[in-house]
DNA sequence: GCACCTTTCCAAAACGTTTTGGAAGGCCGA
DNA sequence: TCGGCCTTCCAAAACGTTTTGGAAAGGTGC
């Protein structure tokens, strides 16, 4: 004997019902229901308890309406083919998505429709009221998204960070160049002279400075500069040939570093394939620590971040923007942990 | 000299001020910027004009609440430890997302607040008019958000299905059943006739369905049924531990099948601990081609499906079920396909 | 000169909520 | 008895859009 209370399609409960029933006016039920103190206790719990027996749910766009603000914080979904494979991007969102829910607010995920811009759609979504704030998944060098928002005004917080202007909008990056940096003095420290990397074509911020970081360590140690070849991430063919190319220079590196696993582990396939022994012969870093990282033969070394916990810390700086404007402005580095395991060693006993 | 258009905070048109600055009402400028034939030709470009010149983009909010509809597409992220690193939840979302914005929607994503259930947060995102649809990520065998969603006539399409009842939803899967009933038939082709299985604890129906599968292929075969270990999914140890067991089985099966790539990918992982030889000794496979299926050692056989263009079905589906009603309600079952790798092969000469 | 179209425009209502600016009634102190 | 102060409630405006139901002006046919 089930009574079925909500019948497919039934049309839901609005204020204007619900305060008609309790012979109340749509403002005193909707100060009731949000605690105000100009209203009685008793008719405040008649109101409570109405609201639930009928299973009242607020209306939202009323709400957004009059407020003027969505409670969504808009992001753009990479879409590029290399970034589809991103292992961090569901990390990332469930972070962000948790914080913001914790926090009152939702996540909007936008993409770009084919042939429209990724400018045009970020500003659209702020300006069509759909969005309070928008989340910049990662930046290059001079990022041209993060001049356009300063200039509309819109309000946003960036994963990873620009080069110049850093002072002007809110970011939040993992601290790559100071990672390589030290990673430089380990594998100094480990006797390895000659080095070489493996960095991605586009103008990643977190490429620049990775790379500056271990550029400086090798400097700091009067050591030669690396050996750098750039490759488009996702293209895995150039990748391996470019990790041949670097296996098979005259003298061979002793280390090779990937600014990212993905990197690495073409380095670490191509000296398998080519019956050099890691780390013997050759040592070989990444940075990320993705999955396959432990899985490789050998494991690889490589730095780990945490994403998910990054994302939250950016779903607070999102509503600290909101909420306090351009005081709400900061910057935050974190950063990574080293995680070493089996694709690096002492620089080997001949090299000089 | 650049003119700057638009300055931080700068308040946003809205159709009054459009309609007073072109001494027109607002009625005629909405209808004008709509295409409708009421408006003159000579006016409606007027308008165009001045709408695209001071950058007019309409209030979603103000459209919402007279149509009644958000245009928005809700999803709960699962952000359950084991779900976290879904290799999956990326290219699904990113096909989903691409999917509705194709048609004019946009994407929602939800979380669970600590100490809710899931089952509320579904019905308030849709009564609280923030969305018109949810799609279910991953169904169980008996889903209660099925019968839930069903019972408030909230329209919903499912990634996956439940057992029964399979008629009065939209939903599309990916046909687990007949590719294990088909890897079933293969590995007895193989000279297989001592079979182990490892399987998730929780009752998602795609696990009870490609047992199912495996299963009825044996049968039909007239072989024993395999034997079969349940283990939680993300709990590294126990799934170790299970493999470790069915490994060690006396008689050793000369085949152990994962429900997915992960259980799999144990068994791998204890053969090699145990210097038992893959494919030699004993055949794995998987399903899902993770990442790391391929970067495994051996590379694991599996099953692969192509998630991302999934999601962009269930997007189109989404839209056919709103436009609809519930004439717009399908089932769909795609096929994955059989990637070989190098973990599977012939059953040993020895086995019986 | 009249009825009847067409074309082009618009005032007002509607969507569901929050907020503003009182109003009504009771109580208190003088 | 009266002014002033609480407490409790409410009518109306506001948010930005679309839609409804005309109205005004001009043309056409008889």
């Amino acid at each position: 004997m089930h009574t079925r209370t909500h019948k497919t399609g039934t049309k839901r409960l609005r204020l204007k019902e619900l305060a008609a029933h309790l012979d109340l006016s749509i403002t005193t039920v909707s100060r009731a229901l949000a605690g105000y103190s100009d209203v009685s206790e008793e008719t405040r719990r008649r109101v409570r308890e109405a609201a639930d027996a009928f299973g009242y749910v607020p209306n939202q766009v009323g709400r957004m309406l009059v407020s003027g603000r969505s409670n969504f914080v808009g992001m753009l979904l990479p879409i590029h083919p290399h970034e589809l494979v991103d292992p961090y991007l569901a990390d990332f969102l469930a972070g962000l998505a948790g914080g913001l829910t914790q926090r009152g607010r939702d996540l909007f995920l936008a993409t770009v429709p084919a042939g429209q811009d990724d400018l045009a759609v970020l500003q659209r979504v702020v300006e069509s009221r759909r969005a309070d704030a928008v989340v910049l998944y990662r930046l290059t060098c001079e990022d041209p998204r993060v001049a356009f928002l300063i200039e509309r005004g819109v309000p946003f917080v960036a994963h990873g960070r620009t080069l110049a202007g850093t002072d002007a909008y809110s970011w939040l990056d993992t601290d790559g160049e100071g990672a390589f940096h030290d990673l430089g003095r380990r594998l100094i420290a480990l006797g390895h002279r000659r080095f070489a990397m493996l960095a991605p074509t586009k103008d990643f911020t977190y490429a620049f400075l990775r790379r500056r970081g271990f550029e400086r360590a090798l400097a700091e140690a009067g050591l030669p500069q690396p050996d750098v070849l750039t490759v488009p991430l996702g293209d895995a063919a150039a990748m391996a040939r470019a990790a041949a190319q670097l296996i098979n220079r005259d003298p061979r590196p002793t280390a090779i570093v990937g600014l990212k696993d993905q990197l690495a582990l073409a380095v670490l396939d191509e000296a398998r394939r080519e019956g050099i022994s890691v780390p013997q012969a050759l040592t070989v870093v990444g940075f990320d620590d993705t999955p396959v990282a432990a899985y490789a033969d050998p494991p690889l070394t490589t730095f780990s971040q945490n994403i998910a916990e990054g994302a939250a810390m950016i779903a607070a700086m999102v509503v600290e923007r909101l909420e306090k404007g351009e005081a709400g402005i900061a910057g935050h580095l974190v950063e990574p942990r080293f995680v070493p395991r089996a694709s690096h060693g002492p620089a080997p006993a001949g090299a000089t």
